[in-house]
DNA sequence: TATGAATGAGAATTCATTCAT
DNA sequence: TATGAATGAATTCTCATTCAT
């Protein structure tokens, strides 16, 4: 075990080889989608043998799964964080908006991932993905009950709006992106989006969330 | 799949076959997704042999993407006609969700195939799926056009609310039928849309859908 | 289903085909053993592709299996009805162990199944293989039991000398086999098996078992 | 594996490593068999890297034909050693049986290795059986000539009867072991086997082996 | 039209073996 | 000597598709 103490390069090495598989893994998984993409395409991509890929993670499904709670995790937590650093509700669903077209103008394999790759594919997602959308409501469920019990907002089904938000919230970023240069666009979207959510929950305190716009 | 029967394509009787291969086809794809479909699952469920299917139809894919196609018309269609039923906001909306809802109540399937079965899954299908999703936004945003230009709610980026109406109403459908009686609670759920939908558009007209309901 | 009445014709074939690619795979797995028989061995042996082994068969484990099972049966009916075809010892022995060389020479491929094939190769093949030994030893043990309840043969662990019977037959067999020319001494063989079975039994009756042999 | 210590080729202590993955290969064939045993099993077993094994030995198949005659020849040594102790067939006998029949109980492995592992499995093996036979059966063959040129038993086909004595006893070993308390009924089981085989030379002498049991 | 036996490309996975460190 | 990451040939099995009847 301890004949050569090259252990430590060794180790960074294998850790590096398995980061680049795991990143060609969901390069390919979010181009062609769970089925269409075969363990030969991601070890093409990762420039490794078959063999390799088989080294480093259990099977495809395993791995697959593993990818989509893992980037499920990253985005649920960065919209959380983004949530949570406000305390009013125009702010919150602002900033959470804003992280969420956020990663997906800079890294849109997250939502190819978790919005269209394997949606109807793996059946051992389903659950995955069902806990996804749960948390992802939660998130947006939890300011708005904070706002009513403080009279910001009236009272509501929260958790029917929080759905409608999450649901809404992708369709806008899968147009975003559909789009030639989404990044141009994204502010505005960003605000628009916001201020449909704000809307949409009755809210009636200082309209805008830019205090440029005093009108 | 009794909305079948009001496409023009079955109106020969003398291809009941054909329609049988269709309908069993729209209910494995719907309950296995594309993939895990298989040719020989289809023509099972259908009482036929595995040759038939393919007098019939040229390939596996084809049958799907135009299963896919028909599906879509026939949701759009309905909540086309359903929306245009109506001459004002706040109905247009209640009775395209009512039919929305409606469908996804009494054929599930729909909504399988539309939403989940083969999003990520059929190269071919991404150019059918944007279409869908294209005119699934143009049915909803042509009544915020005209609520505009009739003064009813202000001015606003109606495509993009139109997006947000198509990605909520489907999160909300999705959510109503993971829930164990969905009946029941759709009534509820359909107002609660469509209240939704009305807030987020800033409509400030008679600010109920039903006149019983005058508080 | 009766739009051709070929059924019959067809059936027919079908069996044919099935029949070629068992006899196809005993050949190949008494060559081989189970692992090192692949089923493209198998299939090229039977001269078809490689879907149609999964069109006639579940898999290679279950057609080993049945093969197995079957192999089985045959030769320990064949010893069985020998044996029984008789009521004295001398040749009941005589008779078993005959049919026993007869199929050996004639069906190798059986020797090999059973005796040599797969012996260490398929977990779930341990079970059979026990089935099929204790089958053998009943076989044997029998007309031993018969044999003393006639006063024949002196009271003895009847259990214990058919197993012994059971291995010491399959040596000389195999013994035999290996052989240039096995036919010509299988005659030899059968007899001197008999007669050490018969000593080794403490039969005391009628010596010969040849009534030509009267000295 | 304590018989190994034996061997002449582990008598340099230098490698001890050496030693425990060839005991590590004996449990590991004995357990899985030849094609089940990875060699990833047997250097776990072993506590060595994958490597070393190849550092070792030059490939699996190797290993397991030197196993495999090494096994061989502690047993045939041990049975040839025993037999070679007396000098009158009935003790002869007794005392090779016994020392079968001790080997099979504090190694069983040797048999698993010898008569189950790979029988079928490796083809380069089946010379090495073939020898591994042939020893046997000259052992036992041995006693028997002898016996007849002292007039102890009348002339007859020796290497017919030493082939049925080996198959004898090892389907008598065979199904001792797979008893659940093999031990308690080994001594029984060698004195019937020996009974068995010197009553099958039709042997005359002295009836019992045991002196005390003078009836 | 209808059948279903037959095909074979292609997918996932295993595992003996090599080799840079 | 020892390690274990890396390799890729080989295997089993699936399934869309074809075609003779």
């Amino acid at each position: 075990m301890s004949y050569y103490n090259s252990s430590e390069r060794t180790r960074q090495k294998k850790d590096a080889k398995r980061t680049s598989m795991m990143t060609a893994a969901v390069r390919v998984f979010a181009e062609k989608g769970y089925h269409a993409a075969t363990v030969r395409d991601i070890v093409r991509d990762a420039n490794v043998a078959i063999g390799t890929f088989y080294f480093y993670f259990p099977d495809k499904e395993t791995l697959f799964v593993h990818l989509y709670e893992e980037t499920a995790d990253f985005l649920l937590q960065a919209i959380d964080q983004a949530v949570n650093s406000r305390v009013d509700l125009p702010h919150q669903l602002l900033k959470g908006i804003q992280a969420y077209v956020n990663i997906a103008l800079y890294e849109p394999a997250v939502i190819q991932l978790l919005l269209v790759g394997g949606v109807g594919a793996v059946p051992s997602l389903t659950v995955r993905r069902a806990e996804f959308r749960e948390r992802l409501i939660t998130i947006w469920q939890r300011p708005l009950n904070t706002a009513i019990s403080q009279g910001k907002i009236p009272p509501q089904n929260t958790r029917r709006v929080a759905e409608a938000y999450a649901g809404a919230f992708d369709e806008n970023v899968l147009n975003l992106l559909s789009h030639p240069e989404p990044d141009i666009e994204a502010e505005t979207a960003v605000q628009e989006m916001a201020l449909f959510a704000l809307r949409a929950a009755a809210y009636s305190g200082p309209s805008s969330v830019y205090p440029a716009k005093t009108s």
